[in-house]
RNA sequence: CGGGGAGUAGCGCAGGUGGUAGCGCGCCUGCCUUGGGAGCAGGAGGUCGGAGGUUCAAGUCCUCUCUCCCCGACCA
C-alpha cells in the first residue's frame, strides 16, 4: 500500500473526548472514529487490526472444535421474556418495536437464540456435545460508555455456546476453551490474568475471567503473592474471624441525630468508630423488599447478595420506594421494628454489641442496639466487598489488588437457560433432559484497545507483530531525490512481492511528518531510505527502540529480502505492564 | 437517573457590557524546502446544535429542545 493512496487520516492533537492512551492513538492513528457515543467506524488501519484478532480468535476456536455459524442482531423479545432476562438484563438492551410493535433488542448476546436454535434441532443424546461460536456485533446500552473501544455500545465479541448431556463433557470444553483463551492471549503478546469469577460454591457452577493487565482497567483483581490465589474482588469470599465483643447489653435507646445520614456523620456527630455502626440497606428482590446489613466500615458486595438469595434481579431499593413503604428518609432505615422485609446480615455483625442502627424514624438512630434482644436476623452470610490486604481465602495470607481489562470470559451454565426454554434431548434411558451448557464469550474489538494499553508510548502505537496493520513501512526521506524513491520502489517491491505487509510513505511532505504518522501508527519495521543510499544502504528501526542498522542495497533482491525478514523475527516489544 | 460543563470551519479553540465571524492546525494554488509535524504569498471553507422569543440589531440575553463530555449513581 502507498501511503499517498492510503485512508488513514492521523491527528496531530488528541480528540477532547479522550482520556486514556489507547482512546487517544487509535483515533489519532486514524484507525476509528466516532459516530456517537459508544459507537466507531472502524478505518482500513482499524479493520486490518481488528481482522487480524479475528482472525486470531477464529482459529483458536476451530482448533478445538468449534464450529462457526451466525446467529442475528435482530432478537424478538418473547425469547428473552422466555428466560425472564427481558426485565433482568432490561436496561441494557437496545430494544426497539417493528412496525407492528412487536417488540425487539439488537443482541446484547445469545444465549436464548441459541438455545432456542438446539431446542429445535437437538434431540437425542448421540447428537451431543456440540460447540458453536460466531464471532459478531454485540449491542449493550452501556450505562456510561466512554474509553472508546473499551466499554463501547456497538463491539464486536466472540461468543461460543457448547451443549452436553453431562458435566464431564462440558468440563472437557470448558478446559479446552481454557486453553485457546491463554492461547490468543499468548498470540495477541498480551500480558494477562485468568481469575476465578465465582466462589465455586454454588450448585459446580464455574467462571474465569481472562483479564489484560492495565492500570485503567475496570477489574478489580485480587491475588495472593504466596499461594497464586487469583479472583475478582466481587468473588472473592472473606475467610477471615471477627472479633467477639465481650460486653453487658446496654439498654437499647433512640437519639436525635438531625440531618445524620452516612456512615462518617454518624461516627462523628456520635463520636462512635465505623466499626459500631451497621448499615442497614434496602434492596428490592423477587420477593420483596430486603434489608442487608454490614458493620460501618465495610462495604456490601451486591453480587454476593444475589447469589444467597439466589435472585439476580435483586437492585438496591430508590429513596422513593422507602419513603413510600416506611415512610422514613433512607438514612435513618433500620433493622429495629422494621417489618415485611427479610434481613440478611453480613457476618462482620454477628458479634457485635451496642451498635448504632438506624432509627427508623426520621432525624434518628438506635444506639446500643443487640441482635436477638432488638430484632431478629433471617439469614447470616457473607456479603463483604473483599478489598486488598484481607486474607487469601485459600493460604490465608494477605491479598494484593491489581486492575486488569476482561477480554475473555467462560461460563458453566449449566442448566439454567435449557430449563427455562424446556430445551431437551433424549437420554439413552428415553428420558427428557435439559441441556447441560456453557458459554464463552471474548471481546474481540477491546482486545484491539487492551493492546495498545500494553504498548505504546510517548509517540504511539507500538504493534506486536501479530497485529500489527503493515509489518513495514518504508520511509522514502526525499522524494524529490530519484535514487530514494527508486529505492524505495524497490525495497517495496521485494518486500511485497514476498507477501509482507507493507506501507510505502511516497507523500510529497516533510521527513517529520513521515516520521511521526509512522511512530503514531505504530509500524513495527521502519526502512528509512535517505542519504545513505549514496553509499549503498538504507536503514532499519525497529519501533520500540532507537537502535538503526544499515541494510546494504548492493546485493541481490533475496539478500535484502532475508536481512529485513532477519530482522522482524527478532522482532519482540516489551509490554508497559 | 442526579450534578457539572460544552456545542462556533475537517480537528483543537477564542469570541467583557448585544452592533456585518476569528486564531492555530489541516485543506487548495504557486514558489521554495526535505533526516523528526518547514517557510513565504495567495485562496476556499461556518444557516455559531435545533426551535421559539426579546431587540432597530442576537454567537452573545430569555424559554424550550437535542446531542456530546466529565463526575456521581443512592453504601443509608
Amino acid at each position: 500500500m502507498r501511503f499517498s493512496r492510503l485512508f488513514a487520516p492521523t491527528l496531530k492533537e488528541p480528540p477532547s473526548d479522550a482520556e486514556i492512551k489507547s482512546h487517544e492513538y487509535l483515533v489519532r492513528g486514524g484507525f476509528i472514529r466516532k459516530v456517537t457515543a459508544g459507537v466507531f467506524d472502524y478505518l482500513p488501519l482499524g479493520k486490518r487490526v481488528l481482522d487480524k484478532i479475528w482472525k486470531i480468535v477464529k482459529e483458536e476456536m476451530d482448533a478445538i472444535g468449534a464450529q462457526e455459524m451466525l446467529m442475528p442482531i435482530i432478537q424478538p423479545a418473547e425469547l428473552w421474556k422466555m428466560t425472564g432476562r427481558w426485565d433482568d438484563y432490561g436496561p441494557t438492551m437496545m430494544k426497539l418495536n417493528d412496525r407492528h410493535g412487536r417488540e425487539f433488542t439488537l443482541g446484547p448476546t445469545h444465549e436464548e437464540v441459541i438455545t432456542f436454535l438446539m431446542k429445535n434441532e437437538i434431540n437425542s443424546y448421540k447428537q451431543l456435545p456440540v460447540t458453536v461460536y460466531q464471532i459478531a456485533n454485540k449491542y449493550r446500552d452501556e450505562l456510561r460508555p466512554r474509553y472508546g473501544l473499551l466499554r463501547a455500545r456497538e463491539f464486536v465479541m466472540k461468543d461460543a455456546y457448547s451443549f452436553h448431556s453431562d458435566w464431564e463433557s462440558l468440563d472437557e470444553v470448558y478446559q479446552d476453551m481454557r486453553k485457546a483463551y491463554q492461547k490468543i492471549m499468548e498470540r495477541v503478546s498480551l500480558r494477562y490474568l485468568i481469575i476465578e469469577a465465582s466462589s465455586g460454591a454454588i450448585g459446580g457452577n464455574e467462571s474465569h475471567e481472562f483479564v489484560s493487565l492495565a492500570p485503567i482497567g475496570e477489574s478489580n483483581v485480587l491475588y495472593c503473592e504466596k499461594c497464586g490465589y487469583q479472583a475478582s474482588d466481587e468473588r472473592t469470599p472473606y475467610v477471615g474471624e471477627y472479633e467477639k465483643i465481650e460486653e453487658e447489653e446496654k439498654p437499647l435507646e433512640r437519639v436525635s441525630t438531625p440531618g445524620v445520614r452516612t456512615v462518617e456523620q454518624v461516627a462523628s456527630f456520635l463520636g462512635v468508630g465505623p466499626q459500631r455502626i451497621v448499615k442497614s440497606l434496602l434492596y428490592v428482590g423477587r420477593r420483596g423488599f430486603i434489608m442487608a446489613m454490614i458493620r460501618g466500615d465495610l462495604e456490601i458486595n451486591e453480587e454476593k447478595l444475589k447469589e444467597v438469595m439466589k435472585d439476580q434481579s435483586i437492585r438496591l431499593a430508590t429513596p422513593e420506594e422507602v419513603l413510600e413503604k416506611f415512610g422514613v428518609p433512607i438514612g435513618f432505615i433500620g433493622p429495629v421494628g422494621i417489618e415485611d422485609v427479610y434481613i440478611v446480615a453480613d457476618e462482620s455483625v454477628r458479634y457485635l454489641k451496642n451498635f448504632v442502627v438506624g432509627g427508623m424514624k426520621e432525624d434518628t438512630h438506635y444506639i446500643n442496639a443487640n441482635i436477638g434482644r432488638d430484632f431478629n436476623v433471617d439469614m447470616w452470610a457473607d456479603l463483604r466487598m473483599a478489598k486488598e490486604g484481607d486474607p487469601c481465602p485459600v493460604c490465608g495470607a494477605p491479598l494484593k489488588a491489581t486492575k486488569g481489562i476482561e477480554l475473555g470470559h467462560i461460563f458453566k451454565l449449566g442448566t439454567k437457560y435449557s430449563e427455562a426454554m424446556k430445551a431437551f434431548y433424549m437420554d439413552e434411558k428415553g428420558d427428557l433432559k435439559p441441556f447441560i451448557m456453557g458459554c464463552y464469550g471474548w471481546g474481540v474489538s477491546r482486545t484491539m484497545a487492551a493492546i495498545v494499553e500494553q504498548y505504546h508510548d510517548e509517540k504511539g502505537i507500538i504493534w506486536p507483530l501479530s497485529v500489527a496493520p503493515y509489518t513495514f513501512i518504508i520511509t522514502v526521506v526525499n522524494m524529490n531525490k530519484k535514487e530514494q524513491v527508486r529505492v524505495g520502489e524497490r525495497i517495496y517491491e521485494i518486500l511485497s512481492r514476498n507477501g509482507e505487509e507493507v506501507v510505502l510513505d511516497d507523500r510529497m511532505v516533510t521527513p517529520g511528518v513521515k516520521f511521526n504518522d509512522a511512530d503514531l501508527i505504530g509500524f513495527p519495521i521502519r526502512i528509512t531510505v535517505g542519504k545513505s543510499v549514496s553509499s549503498g544502504k538504507v536503514e532499519v528501526k525497529m519501533r520500540y527502540s532507537d537502535e538503526r542498522v544499515d541494510v546494504s542495497i548492493q546485493g541481490s533482491d533475496s539478500q535484502i529480502l532475508s536481512k529485513l525478514l532477519e530482522i522482524k523475527r527478532s522482532y519482540s516489544p516489551p509490554p508497559k505492564v
